[in-house]
DNA sequence: TCTGGGGTCCTAGGACCC
DNA sequence: TCTGGGGTCCTAGGACCC
């Protein structure tokens, strides 16, 4: 049996942890620069607040019901889905973080046990722990498992905590799921779905092999038999390196020079060489594009382009240099920017890399270089020691955050706040 | 005034090989 | 009238996830 544990409206419950006095109000979480709402609390969700709307058009609720409204603070989140996720380790000795508010959990060694005991056990430590609020799905594929996580949620019977275990209660489940609320189950597949009459999830497993599999393609059939309670997705349980890293923002403010433009791809490129490090890899092509304000009503322009690099590269200072070359080679001039963005890929895994004939790279001064700045940069703050061309920290295209909220629960914010 | 960011997998079709 | 058979690799685009 496989348990997925869910937090419940993650953001919003890691604002509420160290401030009481949100914790019976409508409370949102905006997206990057402000921009739209991420996650709601049971009250904003009450109120009619949608997933993903700008917060431009929901000022005036926002008013009138008191709404408490946050930028994210990844910095928070991300050590709070931690502390989460180290809880729920003590529960078995096999676990999938499937993404920054969500677990499975391999329960197959506990099969002798009352489940739903174990699940509530999981839920109520979790809470006390850590302070947020999380639903139990358990059956016996992930996909079951997904559906009941939900059906927990929603229905104030199970109040959180749901067993599929014995058929009858799997094939009403089924039932009572909608085919659009299936994990893996997008926009597009449900209108194909719905147009051929096949409305539930149970209506899906009817379906026979040949026809899922020409419609929904491999993935589906795989779907279908999870949903059937064959089990076709495994447990990951290491992530798999990255094949490819982005790191790309919109501009509190948007950007005409190229100048501008400059500052912020090479910040990006940083990230992009930071994160390479991190999972021991480089990178043998570099991707640049940059993009105006598609809302606006002014003259679009987008443009992207790769080059490969001689030698695969993880050293800021490199991937700077290339990025720039890059966004030189697409930049013109008169349009105002909202975006740009910077991606690597064909990455390779740095100690079994293969060098170039005419290797320029300097590649072992650079891997030492990057390991004395990561090692300063971890101990002083974020960018405390960073390349020149990557600009000021009081740069007018910098994220906006006007609502953010202290990094509680971390010694150093990432919003830089000493100078060396 | 104002609209996020980061990934994966699969398929079809083209280019190429013998 | 009629024009082989079997592969691989790469890329773009689409669909999905959080």
């Amino acid at each position: 049996m496989i348990a997925l544990v869910d937090c419940n409206n993650f953001y919003a419950s890691c604002e509420r942890v160290f401030n009481p006095a949100i914790r019976n109000k409508p409370v949102v979480v905006l997206s990057n620069n402000d921009g739209c709402v991420i996650a709601r609390s049971a009250e904003s969700k009450a109120l009619g607040i949608k997933m993903g709307e700008p917060h431009f058009m929901i000022k005036e609720q926002v008013k009138q019901h008191g709404i408490e409204v946050f930028s994210s603070n990844y910095t928070l989140y991300g050590d709070m889905s931690n502390r989460v996720m180290k809880t729920l380790a003590e529960f078995t000795p096999n676990l999938e973080v499937y993404s920054i508010d969500e677990s499975f959990l391999d329960l197959g060694h506990f099969f002798g046990k009352d489940l739903q005991t174990y699940a509530w056990e999981i839920k109520n430590t979790v809470l006390n722990w850590t302070g947020i609020p999380v639903g139990v799905g358990v059956a016996k594929t992930k996909t079951l498992a997904k559906i009941a996580n939900r059906l927990a949620k929603k229905s104030s019977k199970a109040n959180g905590v749901l067993v599929l275990q014995e058929p009858e209660h799997v094939k009403a489940a089924l039932e009572r799921t909608e085919v659009e609320d299936i994990w893996g189950i997008g926009k597009q597949n449900a209108r194909l779905l719905k147009h051929h009459n096949i409305n539930t999830a149970y209506d899906l497993t009817q379906q026979n092999d040949s026809w899922v599999k020409k419609n929904l393609t491999i993935v589906g059939l795989r779907l279908v038999k999870e949903l059937r309670g064959e089990p076709c997705l495994q447990l990951e349980e290491v992530d798999p390196p990255k094949k490819n890293i982005c790191t790309s923002r919109s501009f509190g403010t948007p950007v005409k020079s190229l100048c501008g433009l400059e500052e912020a791809t090479a910040l990006y490129a940083a990230k992009c060489a930071y994160k390479l490090r991190q999972q021991g890899s480089c990178a043998s092509a570099i991707t640049v594009f940059i993009t105006t304000n598609t809302f606006a009503n002014t003259k679009q322009y987008y443009n992207s382009r790769t080059i490969q690099v001689p030698t695969p590269i993880n050293s800021d200072l490199h991937l700077i240099h290339y990025a720039s070359i890059v966004l030189k080679s697409i930049y013109v001039e008169g349009y105002i920017y909202k975006k740009c963005g910077v991606i690597v890929s064909g990455l390779v895994p740095e100690n079994t890399m293969q060098l170039g004939l005419f290797d320029g790279a300097d590649t072992g001064k650079h891997r030492d270089l990057m390991h004395a700045l990561d090692g300063l940069n971890k101990k002083y703050g974020q960018a405390m020691v960073k390349s020149a061309a990557q600009g000021s920290s009081k740069a007018e295209w910098l994220l906006k955050r006007e609502y953010i909220s202290p990094c509680y629960t971390t010694k150093l914010s990432d919003v830089p706040v000493a100078r060396l």
